[in-house]
DNA sequence: TTTGATAAATTAACATTGTTAAGTATTTTT
DNA sequence: AAAAATACTTAACAATGTTAATTTATCAAA
């Protein structure tokens, strides 16, 4: 059935063309100021028809935000080659903070917004898969680390969370505007990363501890 | 001129009843619900009185963002009496996420709501005194700790970053639910207490180092 | 090719929102 | 008591998310 086919690819083009409409106009605009009315404007269709392809507003959101983790994925595909875990977690931590810093808007879909977690609280399968398993993944590298005894040993899910939150708490505040004076903007990204750099330098056991 | 006198305090009064109504709303229906129109019925005056107290919705937001940080400097009302910086720095820590916890919704606006930012932004004297102020406590107070040897040498604006970005990271992912499965609610606090305490511990110098 | 059903898109409308302008009541000053 | 300033309200606007009703396009069967 050729046909059922084509009219399945059309709707994902549609889906598509909505889901870009969007992004654009977010980083154009913020979200604040996005609206249905002017992502059916960019797409030229009726305000209306965005309801066809999507349940809702936030519906959009939470795409956006898988999206996103799929951006967040692809930055992360230079893992796998650092054959040091220490020094895939300095990088993993890298990589977080850059791609926060550089997807400002995904970042806030992903990790700052309520938009995303109220549809998955309305879905049957209500957990929020992609975030689980991206902290799953420091977890199993941090235990790995400890067994290796490149880092000193502690309840990995306490190290996983302050780690997490750490980047985590940099970057949002970052985003939301919260650095202030206190660091120029220029120095924003470098200060960012001495922070993780001092933070994984303590716990790095190749480090000489007197 | 007591006649003048006694209509400053009529307005201060509204605009107390305004920001208290507010702060109700919010805490019973989450910012996303809050409307000009449910303030003023919760005062019982029409809508538009409220633009005669305050210029619009956003500064209310940031009047209660102040608000918030004189919460928050209550809290702290026992940091002084402990005189070893380093206990005062653990307690510090401690009292940042019990704060966030307990008022999620001041949270929220003090640290993750771009609003109050926005109204900075537009006022002349732009810069987010308060959170500077707050952030230079932390600085101080590490600079002390390390002068006298409590805690490892290192920059001290990486690291107060690092602190500040870590609680408030931790903070921020439980209040805008993105903790999800990983930490089931009811340890939710007593693990954030754990990664602050981990932290804190392997830069405070009276563990002993292997 | 005409028809009739199904799918896709649009127009019209609703209730809610923040906010402004214009008008009314109330208080203060003269 | 009249005039002026203050406090408040009513009416209205434009914009928003969303639904219901209606039109238009698509395409298989007659």
């Amino acid at each position: 059935m050729g046909i059922a086919e084509r009219k399945e690819k059309q709707k994902k083009d549609i889906k598509k063309m909505i889901l870009d409409a969007s992004m654009k106009l977010i980083i154009d605009e913020g979200f604040e100021n996005i609206t249905m009315r002017k992502i059916a404007d960019l797409i030229e269709y009726s305000p209306t028809t965005v309801y066809l392809y999507f349940k809702d507003k936030d519906e959009i959101f939470f795409q956006l935000h898988e999206l996103g983790f799929q951006k967040m994925l692809e930055m992360n595909r230079n893992l796998p080659e650092i054959k040091n875990p220490l020094m895939r977690l300095y990088k993993m931590g890298e990589n977080y903070i850059n791609f926060g810093m550089q997807n400002q808007e995904f970042y806030d879909i992903m990790f700052i917004q309520q938009a995303p977690m109220d549809t998955i609280e309305k879905m049957d399968d209500c957990d929020w898969a992609l975030g689980d398993t991206a902290i799953g993944a420091l977890q199993n590298l941090l235990q790995e680390c400890m067994e290796k005894g490149l880092i000193q040993k502690a309840p990995v899910e306490a190290v996983a969370m302050a780690i997490w939150g750490m980047v985590h708490g940099l970057v949002s505040l970052a985003i939301r505007n919260r650095m202030g004076k206190m660091v120029p903007k220029e120095n924003l990204l470098s200060t960012m990363h001495t922070s993780l750099n001092w933070l994984l330098g303590t716990i790095d056991n190749s480090f000489v501890k007197e």
